[in-house]
RNA sequence: GCCAAUGUGGCUCAGGGGUAGAGCAAUUCACUCGUAAUGAAUAGGUCGUGGGUUCGAUUCCCACCAUUGGCUCCA
C-alpha cells in the first residue's frame, strides 16, 4: 500500500504498521467527509482524525442526524471507494486556503486556518472532487479501503470546549480486507459480552436502579466479592504497617471550606442542612483524616504514620458521565494518608509503589505510571509544587520504573503519580494514585514534635491502590469476563446430584465443605444432570462436582473444571479431602 | 450538563390507533435421570412517568425520568 506525504514522497507501508493504519484511517475519515458533502452539501466539516481504533469526523449538519442518515453515508462511502480515486497533495498560501474554505462555507475550517502563521504554506490532500487541508500522510488510493463500517453517531463539542457549539461526530472503522472487519466486529461483540453491567446482572452481583442513578446496590455475591477484595486489602496493609480508621459520612460545611473542597467542588457535593447548619456528605476522606490527626499531639517517633480508611464517598457526578460501577456517584475508596518527615518521603512513596505492584500483579495486570503536574486552578506556592513534583520524580526514577509526564493534570492541592492498569482486552484504567499534599497540613495547621523538641509541619501524602473498590471490581469483572479465579469466585463449587436420590449426600458434602471454608452451593432443582451442568456453567462456577450412586457409595466426588477445554473438563472421581485441598491450593494463586 | 438513540412480564426481545405476544426463568405435576436444555400445565404486564391529540393511545405529539453510545468533567 502506497502512502503519500506532504513533501510528495511516496512510501510503501503496511496496514499492520502503526503509521500505515493511521494513514489508512485518516484517509477513511476524508472519504467520510467526501460522502457527507456529496449527500449534504450544506454540512460544515470540523476535524476528522484517525484514532486508536478507526477514525471519526465532526460535522455541523444543521439538522438531527439519525441512524438512517448514517446508513446512507456509509453507502456513499462505499461508492466513493469503488471509484478508485487517486490522492494528490499540493499546497497553497494561507490566504488562498482561507478563500477556498470560505467559498465552500466551511466556517470551522476557516477558523483553523486563521490560526496558522501567515507565512506558512498549507497542504491539501485531494481525492476526486474533494480536497481538504491536512498534514497527512494519506494512502495513495481510496480503493485500498475494502471494508467500511460507520459505528456510531455522537455529540462532541467543537474543539473540545463546553462553551463551543456541539457538532455531530461520526465514528467509523475501515480495513483493507473484509475479513478483518468481520474479525473486528466479532471482537466488539466479545467485549460487549464481558461488559460488567451485563455480567453484573447475569451473575447477580450488583444492580443500578432508577431510584438511585449512579448508586450501586450490591447483591450477596457481589458484596462477597467486594468483601474479598477488602479482606485482601486489610491483610496486606496490616502487614505494611497501616492502621485503619473510619470517619463520618457527613460533616459540617465549615470543614469543607477549610479544606478547600467547598470552593472547588461544591457543585459536585451532596449537601443538607440540620438546625440551620450546612453539612456536606463526604466526597473525600481527607478532611476527616485531618481531624483524626489533630485529635492528639504527635511525635516524630510515630512517623511514618500510615492511616488507612475504606471510606464511602459520594460525588454528584453529572448525569451523562455515569457508567455502571466504573463511574458511580457512591463508591468506596481504599484511601490512606501517610504523615512523615521530609527524609521519609522517598521511601514512603516507593513503599506505596511496591504495594501497588504487588496488588496489580495478583490480578495479572500490566500497568503504566504517569506523573501529573500543576493544573491551572490550583492552590499553594510555586516552591511547594516544585518540591512536591521533584520528590515524586526522584521516587519513580529511584525504583527505575518508566513513567510519562502528564502536564497540568494534578489535583488542585498537589501533584500525583497515577497508575493505569491494562486489562485483558487492552484497555487502560486509572486506578492507583499517590498524591503529595502540602496544602491540607497547612490549612489544618498539623504539626508534630521533632527530635529537637520544636514543632514541625508533617509532610502528607494521599494514596489509593484500588482507587474505587467498586470500579476495580467492575474492571475485574470485565478482565476475567466473569470467570473469576478461585479465591475471588463468590461460588467456588457447585454440587450437582445426578438425581434427588443423592440430594442428601449432596447436603452432607455441602456442610462438610462449608466447614472447611469452601464457598459451595447445592443444586436442588429437579432437573437432569445435563441441565444442571449447563446452568452452573452459565454461572461460571470454577468447579462442579457431580454426585450419584458411585460417589455416595465411595464417599467421593466427581469433579468438573471450568478452566479446561470442553473435552478435558471431566477430572474424574476424587477423595473429598483431595478436592478441598485442590481448592485451598488454588485460592493462594 | 450537552448531542443522539432507547425504555413492552424477573431476563432477552417481537409487535403496533380498536381488550398485549414469544423464548428463557418462576410455580405445579409426571419422569429419578451420569457430564451444555425431559415433557405437560399454570401464573405473571396501567407497554418508564405525567400531560396532550382522538370516539378510543401501549402505539401519534410534548415534557420529565432512567438507560445506552459519545462530548465535557472526574478532588
Amino acid at each position: 500500500m502506497k502512502v503519500l506525504r506532504n513533501d510528495q514522497q511516496v512510501l510503501e507501508m503496511d496496514f499492520e504498521s502503526k503509521e500505515g493504519k493511521k494513514a489508512f484511517w485518516h484517509t477513511s475519515a476524508h472519504v467520510l467527509a467526501q460522502a457527507v458533502k456529496r449527500l449534504y452539501p450544506e454540512a460544515k466539516c470540523g476535524i476528522g482524525p484517525a484514532i486508536e481504533n478507526g477514525f471519526y469526523y465532526d460535522f455541523d449538519f444543521g439538522f438531527p442526524f439519525s441512524d438512517e442518515h448514517l446508513a446512507k453515508v456509509e453507502e456513499m462511502m462505499k461508492e466513493i471507494v469503488k471509484e478508485s480515486l487517486v490522492l494528490s497533495v499540493y499546497d497553497m498560501s494561507k490566504e488562498e486556503a482561507y478563500e477556498y474554505m470560505k467559498e465552500r462555507g466551511e466556517s470551522y475550517k476557516m477558523e483553523l486556518i486563521s490560526e496558522i502563521p501567515d507565512d506558512e504554506r498549507i497542504t491539501f490532500y485531494k481525492q476526486g472532487d474533494y480536497a481538504e487541508f491536512c498534514a497527512g500522510p494519506h494512502i495513495g488510493n481510496v480503493s485500498h479501503i475494502k471494508a467500511i463500517k460507520l459505528l456510531s453517531v455522537a455529540g462532541a463539542y467543537w474543539r473540545g470546549s463546553e462553551k463551543n457549539p456541539m457538532l455531530t461526530r461520526i465514528y467509523g472503522i475501515s480495513f483493507p480486507k473484509a475479513s478483518m472487519l468481520e474479525e473486528y466486529l466479532k471482537q466488539l461483540e466479545e467485549a460487549k459480552a464481558r461488559d460488567h453491567r451485563k455480567l453484573g446482572k447475569e451473575l447477580e452481583l450488583f444492580a443500578l436502579m432508577e431510584e438511585g442513578p449512579g448508586l450501586p446496590f450490591y447483591f450477596p455475591k457481589g458484596l462477597l466479592m467486594k468483601n474479598l477484595l477488602i479482606d485482601y486489602w486489610r491483610k496486606i496493609h496490616r502487614r505494611e504497617g497501616y492502621e485503619e480508621i473510619s470517619t463520618p459520612m457527613m460533616l459540617m460545611r465549615t470543614l469543607w471550606e477549610k479544606s478547600g473542597h467547598w470552593d472547588h467542588y461544591r457543585e459536585n457535593m451532596y449537601t443538607t442542612s440540620v438546625d440551620d447548619t450546612d453539612y456536606a456528605i463526604k466526597p473525600m476522606n481527607c478532611p476527616g483524616g485531618m481531624l483524626v490527626y489533630k485529635s492528639k499531639q504527635h511525635s516524630y517517633k510515630e512517623f511514618p504514620m500510615r492511616v488507612g480508611e475504606l471510606g464511602v464517598v459520594h460525588r454528584a457526578e453529572k448525569s451523562g458521565t455515569l457508567h455502571g460501577l466504573m463511574r458511580a456517584r457512591c463508591f468506596t475508596q481504599d484511601d490512606a494518608h501517610i504523615f512523615m518527615r521530609e527524609d521519609q518521603v522517598m521511601s514512603e512513596i516507593q513503599g506505596v509503589m511496591r504495594l501497588i505492584d504487588e496488588f496489580y500483579g495478583r490480578f495479572g495486570f500490566q500497568y503504566e505510571i504517569e506523573l501529573s503536574t500543576r493544573p491551572e486552578n490550583s492552590i499553594g506556592s510555586d516552591e511547594e509544587w516544585e518540591l512536591a513534583i521533584a520528590s515524586l520524580k526522584a521516587a519513580v526514577e529511584g525504583v527505575g520504573k518508566p513513567y510519562e509526564i502528564n502536564e497540568g493534570d494534578g489535583a488542585f492541592y498537589g501533584p500525583k503519580l497515577d497508575f493505569h492498569i491494562r486489562d485483558s482486552i487492552g484497555r487502560t484504567w486509572q486506578c492507583g494514585t499517590i498524591q503529595l499534599d502540602f496544602q491540607l497540613p497547612q490549612r489544618f495547621d498539623l504539626d508534630y514534635i521533632g527530635q529537637d523538641g520544636e514543632k514541625h509541619r508533617p509532610i502528607m501524602l494521599h494514596r489509593v491502590v484500588f482507587g474505587s473498590i467498586d470500579r476495580f471490581l467492575g474492571i475485574l469483572i470485565e478482565h476475567y469476563g466473569g470467570k473469576f479465579p478461585v479465591w475471588l469466585s463468590p461460588v467456588q463449587v457447585k454440587i450437582l446430584p445426578v438425581s434427588d436420590k443423592y440430594l442428601e449426600y449432596g447436603r452432607e458434602l455441602a456442610r462438610e465443605m462449608r466447614d472447611l471454608d469452601v464457598r459451595v452451593e447445592l443444586d436442588e432443582s429437579d432437573e437432569k444432570l445435563g441441565y444442571k451442568i449447563r446452568a452452573a456453567r452459565m454461572e461460571k462456577v470454577p468447579y462442579l462436582i457431580v454426585v450419584g450412586e458411585k460417589e455416595e457409595k465411595n464417599r467421593s466426588v466427581s469433579v468438573r473444571s471450568r478452566d479446561l477445554p470442553n473435552d478435558q473438563q471431566d477430572l474424574g472421581e476424587m477423595e473429598v479431602e483431595d478436592f478441598v485441598s485442590l481448592i485451598h491450593e488454588q485460592e493462594k494463586e
